[in-house]
DNA sequence: GATACCTGTAATCATTGACATTACATCAAA
DNA sequence: TTTGATGTAATGTCAATGATTACAGGTATC
């Protein structure tokens, strides 16, 4: 029973802007390019090339063709990335079951007293995708090369 | 679009604790009464209940029915019930893109470079998980009623 | 020991998201 | 105008969630 984890919409999408980065000097970086690197249709790629640039992270090259980090990468956490591409509804990251009966104390109020706990946990969790960025990837890459 | 969150058996196994406790002088806690104040469908509640089990954390009667929490709530932690129904594979919570391309020399090394930072949210988000009990929110279930 | 009430669990089914893939419209530079 | 590229709609497959029916297996009580 496999399950229930953050689409990896998320790594596939650093996986993007570091070669973005890695290449920028060297090769046009095109979906098809990224989408060799990575190993997936060119397609998601491209979706999910559109969600970072509507986030504001990338410049995307119409006709040409061609992306490239839209600011310095010490500018571009984690958090950025996450948000951009992991499309959540309402932004929770627990899922709340949705009609507890209101006539059941229990039923009543559970809402209430879960939802400051719950939202704690997300919060310490984009804490922490906020102090990591693309640029520390990048410094962690150069040492492996 | 909706998405990508962790299933509502968490919330769901919190409520039927929640309900264990509360009623526990009261009446016996069967899977009927759970569904009821849940609101979701009796076998829901029967699977949720045999992975508490499993887990050690309730104690379920069979024959008679019914079913208590196997220990003091301070000993249960949201960690506890997280792990006893999230049951996710490989206990990651990130889902990796499997099969970056090795001849590239990101692809080569982008595993290596974000399991580390991936682990640290991931027990970012456990840590926290694990500093709530079972008892703080019968406490302030007391506090709403 | 028959009955009545529960739990445990298998078997389906509908719905939804992820991801792959094909197809094509659109764009911009050479 | 030709040539790469991007943008995106349309399908298809697969897996997980959650609802539901059905029934086998316990156990207390009459």
């Amino acid at each position: 029973m496999e399950a229930m984890q953050i689409s990896s919409r998320f790594t596939i999408a650093i996986h993007m802007l570091t070669c973005m980065e890695a290449f920028k000097d060297e090769r046009k970086v095109t979906s098809e390019f990224l989408a060799a690197s990575i190993n997936v249709n060119p397609v998601v790629i491209r979706r999910i090339l559109s969600q970072l640039k509507e986030a504001g992270l990338i410049e995307v090259k119409r006709g040409t063709g061609g992306a490239a980090p839209a600011k310095p990468l010490e500018e571009i956490t984690f958090l950025d990335v996450y948000r951009a591409v992991e499309c959540i509804g309402d932004n929770t990251l627990f899922h709340f079951h949705e009609n507890p009966n209101p006539d059941c104390p229990v039923g009543r109020n559970i809402h209430k007293i879960l939802d400051g706990r719950l939202l704690k946990v997300q919060q310490a969790m984009e804490r922490e995708l906020q102090g990591m960025t693309m640029a520390d990837v990048m410094a962690d890459l150069k040492k492996n090369i």
